[in-house]
DNA sequence: CGATCAATTGACTTAGCTCAAAGCATGTGG
DNA sequence: CCACATGCTTTGAGCTAAGTCAATTGATCG
């Protein structure tokens, strides 16, 4: 809930606000393979004090692995809409530590500080672009400049770095790095062996990578310059 | 700019607040083919009043057709970042009747009115989730689940039409169509071909469709449900 | 009516998917 | 602490959908 606190924009003087928000939300943990239980009644918002997470579809007949929309990491803010609108689901990748807020509740106390419902706004403003871009890109990119992008994303994410070597660990399996870039688990396998021999990344056991150097990555995935969090 | 009035949320009781918005309004007619120029310096919210336009990036050296993120319409509020975020334009597909306002300024006055600020927000939420949502989808989809899904949605924004027969006029060329899905122009026109053989649709000229069953289109678009706005 | 550019159609190539088998991690039980 | 079993990952061999190149048809506008 600290965390929570501390992602709030400050200096608004408004304190007792993010103590009402903090009274409205509900901190829970999960382990590692649990999913947030959809609520089909009302639109939540869900912060991300600790851990990751993927917001994925639900195993359906033909998608035996549900499609997964984004991954997400301990100090993310995002917005589970209620299940009328496609039903996604939050599962934990790691442990989390998170904390559910009320759309509608948390709106209605953010109103009373204009500064953080238009922190809110700038950044969802933000997300929104960055979303359509990623989406349009994703439309012309090969497989490689897929996985480069996507290892370009962890490694701001995970270990924020965006220019030189730099080495984390993914928490998510080859099949979930596929369901989110449009790739079968083998695809990704192949991608990361050509990226291995092209020197630009090692791998230890399953989930530690290595890149040798973001930049060449950024540029294989052709990103022009924009940083994007997704 | 009376079509933005009407866009704003009603019986807020503060209409003085929309007085101050149409202030700082700048309207602007774009003639077809044009495209908006460019500001490097600030974010400016875009309201069209009237016409069709795509978000696309400018022509390349590497990509001829410059990438298209998004189709607007009559009605649409979209929000353009300044060219630090990525460099992408609005080009009038047909003669347009815009409002431009410096999106700081926007957002100061509408900060006097909780009630339209949260309403940006809440907007701008839904349209985040579609669009991770059809980002996401995008990925999986064959070319003509694409073709498909984008008819839907255009019968959706063009003809309000969401389930029975329809028909309208494309303002945008296959080469647009192409580079908003991520597909060659050949490609698009074959999908077509083939939704024509399939009785799906007829065409005439180079722009009319007439969608013979909606509802069946969004099937193989294979649309779980909800239906997307983009 | 003719010129021009968009759209269609066809033939061929290729990136990525499918099916199948073999290697490795990681975790469990002895 | 080691052996084994399970399931993730890697690698290999075709196959198919979509891209590329090229030629033709058709629409729109001067």
């Amino acid at each position: 809930m600290e965390a929570f606190r501390e992602a709030l924009p400050v200096g608004t003087g408004a304190a007792p606000i993010a103590d009402r928000l903090c009274a409205i939300g509900y901190c829970l943990h999960l382990t590692k393979g649990d999913q947030l239980a959809p609520d089909a009644h009302e639109d939540r918002l869900v912060f991300i004090a600790h851990g990751s997470a993927k917001l994925a579809a639900p195993p359906a007949a033909d998608a035996p692995s549900g499609q997964v929309l984004a991954f997400h990491f301990g100090g993310d803010m995002i917005s589970v809409l209620r299940q009328s609108d496609g039903d996604f689901r939050l599962f934990a990748l790691s442990d989390c530590d998170i904390v559910i807020f009320p759309a509608d509740r948390f709106l209605d106390i953010a109103q009373g500080d204009p500064a953080v419902l238009r922190s809110v706004l700038a950044r969802s403003l933000q997300a929104l672009h960055r979303s359509r871009t990623r989406m349009m890109q994703m439309g012309h990119k090969s497989a490689q400049q897929r996985i480069a992008d996507f290892l370009v994303s962890m490694a701001e994410r995970l270990a924020d770095c965006t220019n030189g070597p730099c080495a984390f660990a993914l928490p998510m399996s080859r099949r979930d790095i596929g369901d989110s870039l449009g790739l079968t688990i083998e695809t990704v396998s192949r991608q990361l062996t050509e990226l291995r021999e092209a020197g630009l990344l090692e791998t230890e056991g399953r989930s530690k990578v290595c890149l040798s150097d973001v930049a060449a990555l950024a540029r294989i995935a052709g990103r022009q310059s924009g940083t994007s969090t997704n």
